[in-house]
DNA sequence: CTAGTCACG
DNA sequence: ACGTACGTGACTAGT
């Protein structure tokens, strides 16, 4: 006979859970329903899937911001609407009222005790029983019939823990996860455990002892200091064993009679939800109503058979050596190496997979550096063509092999990039789920989401070997319809001629890294320090009190309600305290000024001073960017780890730092920048006359600007009237409106509307083209640059006048942003290969958007001048000449 | 993990 | 009537 079911949901997490992972979208009342979208998700799924007999609903009753009072106030009609969570969790307990399914706090106890002895209780009585959280404390109540079902990515997916799955994944029963929990503690919930042991350590003692007691009564078999600390904390041990053990035995009074579930109250369910917008679960309840007469059979069987299909791959594991052999025949090649470790460049090779012509993924790991050399003239050949996903590291991992991976035809990450530059993941599995209907598993799946490092040589052989080989089987049977969509797009050009040659130049400038002067940046953080602590006191004493004045919380209660200043502008949580804020109140206060130097030195000293010590490579003394491809919408490339991008220059102070970005001896610096590219690209994009006259007749452009919006002549243009100028022509780039303007210059709205307006009367072309512009956006969907590199904008088609206001931008920026972004990404191409073809030893180092820098051995200094200069002002032929300033020095400060 | 702040083009 | 400049990344505090 089949046993019943019984459906625990912890209330709290699974709220909790889908309120973070669901953006917060309001409904037409203005409440937010995100958390309660996500629960019922869950909770109809959960339904579906197991069809249970019994369910219940168990909340946490300690936080009071959770409780039920100032939501019923305000259905009462007594109180405002409460926060979005109070809200949610008042929401739900209606909802779950409706479906008549009960919902269970008990002060003194959380809802994992509630659970928990639901749990035994059911037991007892031969019922099967699923908790569902994302606690994963709960795999202590895992038993025989028992099952924890944790969440996993996304809002309703979940993992059903077993005994055997905790075994293979923990080695470890759920009694023995009570005694690691006492081991490792845990600060949220007050777990002191033992000092000094982690989750290693302590998977390691009870894998060794099996429980608690073994590890006390076998303490002389430990060594060192860690059985000191187990020695002199053994009551503490046991003391947190008894606080991190689930109750079971909570007094209630109660039969399993109390859970049956019960058909909803369907009418008044279809009203509530009607009322707050949930026309999902509308439908649902309607073809529930008809398919309960329909189907009564309840198959309870197919459960398990309803997961999606996971792709298993024949892998061959390659003996080192026969690679050779196996693959010389090859005339094209996927292939992934797993590294250990974040990145690619820091990280030494796991394993290696290569698929082949005749769809064999071969799978190496065994002497594996080694191994790899013997293919390299296979990997060195450009006539077999290879392909990868995110092939950057490739190339990287290679390299330092001292292999020149060449031939390189495909990558699906950068493909996919250019199809859909503003998705925020390109992850195969995501790719390949998305294209083929496979659910192949990532690397969060394999390594667990909490963990930074991805350490690859912990897994199993068999892990890894099925992580790569469906990895590569993935890249190989999407590449080709990426590539289809890439020809359809006409961006085939863009994708062959500019974007895949640039991943062998992302890897080559983090390979190389710039040089750095350690010492002096240790004197330059030392001498901040001092400042720092100087400002600190003052600002201390003015304020009369010791606060963190890091904290904008902390700082808008001095200045705001200790000092009385005048707040002028709120965030979502309190006061601004920003520069634009405290700008307006210098005058008001002297602690004002102290806290602006205060900030801007603080800000160097972190990011800049102790941000690049801890990633400068200690045997080479350089810094070694990541730089990626996928992350701008418009085409631009990002810097990471150290982002170098954003070096300061625009305060002295600030730009001292790039004094100790320095060259190796004999070398130099070469410093080029395009002169005002994304204007020189606006006056192409709109062909409007005066703007290209002005760029061929080499005018300064901010004067003229100021001429015509300021009605006057040329030569009484003064320096304000030039810098706001300034303003109004990056306002125009950006997408301008008078509010925008108005606020970065400081003046009243109505002065900035008419700078506008004499503006684009006078460049009548470019008032056009961003009409035109906006209206081919929302015409085709996309707006693209001259290379044809697209950028789709669904935000123009938005009823919400601010998110298309904010689309009609984009499709203003984005062609000229990208089309910049093209253009110095073609010239990085051209000077690149020149200085590789002809064998030089100079090399490109940073690309900072509208700059390129290359560290010069000193005999190629002329020559290299000539081919940047050239090479940038050529990249493109447009209405307009593209006009290079270069600087030389020993420094980066010194090339201004 | 988010919000605030601030660095760059 | 709405209430904003475009594109990024790093750090700190606080939940």
């Amino acid at each position: 006979m089949e046993k019943k079911r019984f459906l625990i949901l912890d209330g709290n997490s699974i709220l909790f859970r889908a309120f973070y992972a669901l953006p917060p979208l309001k409904n037409k009342k203005g409440i937010y329903t995100n958390a309660v979208y996500g629960f019922l998700s869950m909770m109809y799924k959960l339904l579906d899937d197991y069809k249970p007999d019994y369910i219940v609903t168990a909340f946490d009753p300690k936080k009071p911001t959770f409780r039920h009072e100032k939501y019923k106030e305000y259905k009462a009609g007594r109180a405002k609407a409460p926060d979005e969570l109070v809200m949610q969790f008042g929401l739900i307990r209606d909802v779950l009222d409706l479906h008549g399914i009960k919902h269970i706090e008990i002060e003194g106890y959380e809802a994992d005790d509630v659970a928990g002895t639901l749990s035994k209780f059911a037991s007892a009585q031969g019922v099967e029983v699923y908790m569902v959280t994302s606690d994963r404390d709960y795999l202590q109540l895992v038993d025989e019939d028992a099952y924890v079902l944790i969440t996993k990515k996304g809002v309703t997916n979940t993992v059903k823990y077993t005994r055997e799955l905790m075994d293979e994944e923990y080695g470890m029963t759920p009694e023995q996860f009570i005694d690691l929990k006492a081991l490792m503690g845990d600060s949220s919930d007050n777990i002191p455990g033992v000092k000094g042991v982690g989750q290693k350590t302590g998977m390691k003692l009870i894998h060794q002892f099996k429980t608690l007691e073994g590890i006390y009564e076998n303490l002389e078999e430990v060594q060192g200091k860690l059985k000191d600390k187990l020695e002199s904390e053994k009551m503490q041990a046991y003391m947190s064993r008894d606080l991190a053990t689930i109750v079971t035995e909570i007094p209630m009074d109660c039969t399993m009679d109390d859970f049956l579930y019960k058909e909803a109250d369907s009418e008044k369910l279809m009203e509530m939800y009607k009322e707050y917008g949930f026309r999902q679960f509308m439908n649902r309840i309607k073809s529930e109503d008809k398919q309960l007469s329909l189907f009564s059979v309840n198959d309870k069987n197919n459960i398990e058979e309803k997961k999606t299909e996971v792709k298993k791959v024949d892998v061959v594991e390659i003996d080192s050596n026969n690679l050779f052999k196996e693959i010389s025949s090859a005339k094209t090649m996927a292939l992934k190496i797993l590294y250990d470790g974040d990145r690619a460049l820091y990280s030494k090779p796991v394993a290696m997979g290569i698929m082949t012509d005749d769809k064999r993924v071969l799978y190496l790991e065994d002497k594996l550096e080694e191994s790899i050399k013997t293919i390299k003239e296979l990997l060195e050949n450009p006539a077999i063509e290879k392909f990868s996903h995110d092939i950057k590291d490739e190339i990287i991992i290679l390299d330092k092999l001292g292999i020149s991976l060449e031939g390189v035809k495909f990558d699906t990450m950068i493909g996919k990039y250019l199809l859909e530059p503003s998705e925020s993941s390109y992850a195969i599995d995501k790719l390949v789920f998305e294209y083929l209907d496979w659910d192949i598993k990532n690397e969060k799946d394999y390594l667990g989401s909490g963990k930074n490092k991805k350490v690859f040589s912990g897994l199993e052989i068999e892990e890894r070997k099925e992580f790569l080989s469906n990895q590569l089987y993935g890249i190989w049977n999407i590449k080709d319809d990426i590539e289809k969509q890439i020809m359809e797009a006409d961006m085939d050009i863009l994708y062959n001629e500019i974007e895949l040659p640039l991943v062998e130049i992302m890897a080559s400038m983090e390979i190389i890294g710039f040089k750095i002067n350690t010492e002096e940046l240790k004197a330059i953080g030392e001498k901040l320090g001092r400042k720092i602590e100087i400002l600190e006191e003052i600002i201390h004493d003015f304020a009369d009190e010791d606060f963190n004045i890091n904290s904008p919380k902390q700082l808008g209660e001095i200045l705001f309600d200790k000092l009385g200043l005048p707040a002028l502008k709120k965030t979502k949580t309190g006061y601004s305290t920003n520069a634009e804020v405290l700008e307006k109140l210098k005058s008001k206060h002297p602690i004002i000024i102290k806290i602006q130097e205060y900030r801007q030195l603080a800000k160097l000293k972190s990011t800049y001073v102790e941000g690049l010590l801890n990633v400068v490579d200690k045997e080479t003394g350089r810094v070694h960017s990541s730089f990626k491809q996928t992350i701008a919408s418009t085409g631009r490339i990002s810097s990471t780890d150290p982002n170098l991008q954003n070096i300061p220059v625009k305060t002295e102070e600030g730009r001292e730092l790039r004094k100790i970005f320095v060259h190796e001896d004999g070398r130099k610096l070469v410093d080029a920048d395009y002169s005002q590219i994304e204007l020189r690209v606006l006056a192409h994009l709109s062909e409007d006359e005066n703007l290209i006259g002005a760029f061929i007749n080499n005018e300064d452009i901010h004067r003229k600007t100021a001429a015509q919006v300021f009605h006057v002549e040329e030569d009484e243009v003064t320096s304000i009237m030039r810098s706001r100028a300034k303003a109004v022509n990056f306002g125009i780039v950006y997408g301008i409106s008078d509010y925008g303007l108005s606020r970065d210059l400081d003046i009243p709205r109505k002065e900035s509307k008419e700078y506008i307006e004499n503006y684009l009367n006078f460049f009548g072309g470019v008032k056009d083209y961003m009409d035109n512009i906006v209206k081919q956006g929302k015409k085709d969907g996309y707006v693209d640059t001259i290379f044809g590199r697209r950028r789709y904008i669904p935000e123009l088609e938005s009823r919400n006048f601010n998110i298309r206001a904010f689309g009609e931008r984009m499709a203003l920026n984005t062609p000229v942003q990208g089309t910049a972004a093209d253009i110095i990404k073609k010239a990085m191409i051209n000077v690149y290969f020149k200085l590789k073809n002809n064998n030089m030893k100079s090399r490109l180092i940073l690309q900072i958007h509208d700059e390129l820098i290359i560290e010069t051995v000193e005999e190629e200094l002329e020559e290299v001048k000539v081919i940047l200069k050239e090479e940038m002002e050529n990249a493109a032929e447009l209405k307009v000449p593209l006009t290079v300033d270069m600087n030389i020095g020993d420094t980066w400060y010194d090339t201004k």
